[in-house]
DNA sequence: AAAAAAG
């Protein structure tokens, strides 16, 4: 391995860096690194979670030197918001040591405190389309002296949403500029219409070639969703013992809404981000997330996207994703940093074929999703979950729909899981004689609550409110033994 | 077609 020092990194960085624990570089950085220093334009491609943002981010500070005079100077463009907090907080620690000052601009958020920082005389923007378009169109942000410029997930900001905001953007730079563009995923069209913005780059591909287009230390495991209640297999994987952090992906913003009402009224702590909520709300489930206070994150896909997050050991896709590239960054939210991971998907009757495309772009070889259905064996093997959580989870009663007056009481009695696992890592007597702690119900609501439905703003009263969700649950006839009916 | 991204 590689330090930092020898890649030519100044020593206020590399102290930086050591101070949270980087010492060792990744090959993407190695091989970036070297070149983005003395300003070589980058197209870099590097598999999720392995150190893309300091490839850049190192040779964007380092090369602003310690210039001290006020004013943009660098542009780091993502598709999120979320990624913007994520990348802003990542340049600004490699700054710690030097006065350059770095300022998110994005969405959402008040404009204020925006304003203020650029007027203060920011040198390092890092934001999202919009935001800085907004800014730039009033003259409250001045682009013209950005000489060092990012695109981050860049075949995502060139692809057809964001395409015209990318080429205004653009327009606002100064023709002589340093030009990087990172992503996982760079299909061949894309680095084409790349090299419009950029002068003689070098396409890096951090990729052993002879390893596979997804990342080895992430286990893939597809299943057909057809005779199997989803919404069951996921609390029962998400009850395992052992299981750390999860992220459970659907495609729309509403099946997210109902998802984590769902899992909420199972007595699951969850917390849940996506579009239809309030940029507050969304940061809240994400710093909660990220600290580790809730293990379990339900997202569409604008977390699919460069969120970095310590040890998620499992993503669910509770849909299918359209294609392969949201496929592979979904799937990178785990297994990160050379850890270990396991990706999860259910394929619905009428998404096979896009697990066809998915496994055909991505050489998984397996033409066909694994039958499977609610308490097979195999399903919690493949998912390492222990034997005894699993003989027990798979008698869990799952009767319920009782419809009482004062929500509590019935709320209390479907939230048997958590319950059950909170008491067996104690390694107490089996939890199906012990009943819920009377704060649980109450402590639990005021989660769900506080997730985004309303956020007391007045606005955001998105379709699949907390409430209804709730009231309308009901639940089949349970599944007698899960008698399968295998293919 | 959905999600994201200004409000």
């Amino acid at each position: 391995m590689t330090t930092f020092a020898e890649l030519g990194v100044d020593q206020d960085i590399v102290e930086a860096l050591s101070a949270r624990g980087i010492i060792d570089s990744f090959p993407i950085q190695e091989q970036t690194i070297p070149l983005g220093l003395p300003g070589q334009d980058i197209i870099g491609q590097a598999k999720t979670g392995t150190g893309k943002t300091f490839g850049f981010g190192i040779p964007v500070v380092q090369r602003l030197g310690l210039d001290p005079s006020p004013g943009v100077k660098a542009l780091i463009v993502v598709p999120t918001r979320e990624l913007a907090v994520q990348v802003y907080e990542d340049i600004d620690m490699l700054t710690q040591n030097r006065s350059t000052s770095v300022v998110a601009i994005y969405g959402g958020k008040a404009y204020e405190g925006q304003i203020e920082q650029l007027q203060a005389g920011a040198q390092i923007v890092v934001g999202t389309p919009g935001r800085l378009i907004d800014l730039a169109g009033q003259r409250l942000l001045d682009l013209s002296g950005a000489v060092e410029v990012v695109l981050d997930e860049a075949d995502k900001m060139l692809d057809l949403g964001f395409l015209p905001d990318i080429e205004k953007i653009f327009q606002k730079l100064p023709a002589v500029r340093h030009t990087q563009l990172f992503s996982a995923t760079m299909p061949g069209p894309i680095v084409t219409l790349a090299r419009r913005f950029m002068s003689n780059p070098i396409h890096i591909r951090a990729n052993d070639p002879d390893e596979g287009l997804t990342q080895a230390n992430i286990n893939h495991l597809v299943y057909r969703a057809h005779s199997l209640d989803k919404d069951e297999v996921i609390a029962r994987i998400l009850q395992a013992e052992g299981r750390g952090k999860t992220v459970v992906f659907t495609r729309t913003k509403r099946a997210a809404q109902k998802l984590m009402d769902e899992l909420g009224d199972r007595g699951f702590s969850v917390v849940a981000v996506h579009g239809d909520m309030s940029q507050e709300a969304r940061e809240r489930s994400m710093a909660a997330f990220k600290a580790g206070k809730k293990e379990i994150l339900i997202a569409t896909d604008v977390a699919a996207r460069g969120i970095d997050v310590d040890d998620v050991t499992h993503v669910i896709n509770h849909t299918i994703p359209d294609d392969e590239k949201t496929y592979l960054h979904r799937a990178g939210r785990t297994g990160r940093a050379g850890k270990t991971g396991i990706a999860v998907t259910f394929v619905d009757w009428e998404d096979l074929h896009k697990w066809a495309l998915i496994n055909r772009a991505l050489e998984f070889g397996q033409p066909e999703p694994r039958e499977t259905y609610s308490s097979s064996p195999h399903l919690f093997e493949d998912l390492g979950i222990p034997a005894g959580v699993r003989g027990r989870l798979s008698t869990a009663p799952r009767t319920e729909t009782v419809k009482t007056a004062a929500g509590g009481s019935d709320r209390a009695a479907r939230s048997d899981a958590p319950r059950r696992r909170r008491r067996r890592s104690e390694g107490s007597a089996p939890a199906d004689a012990v009943s819920v702690p009377a704060e649980h119900g109450a402590e639990r609501a005021a989660e769900t609550d506080g997730q985004g439905t309303h956020d007391g703003s007045g606005k955001g009263h998105h379709d699949g409110n907390a409430a209804p969700a709730r009231r309308r649950r009901r639940r089949r006839a349970p599944r007698t033994g899960g008698a399968p009916t295998v293919g």
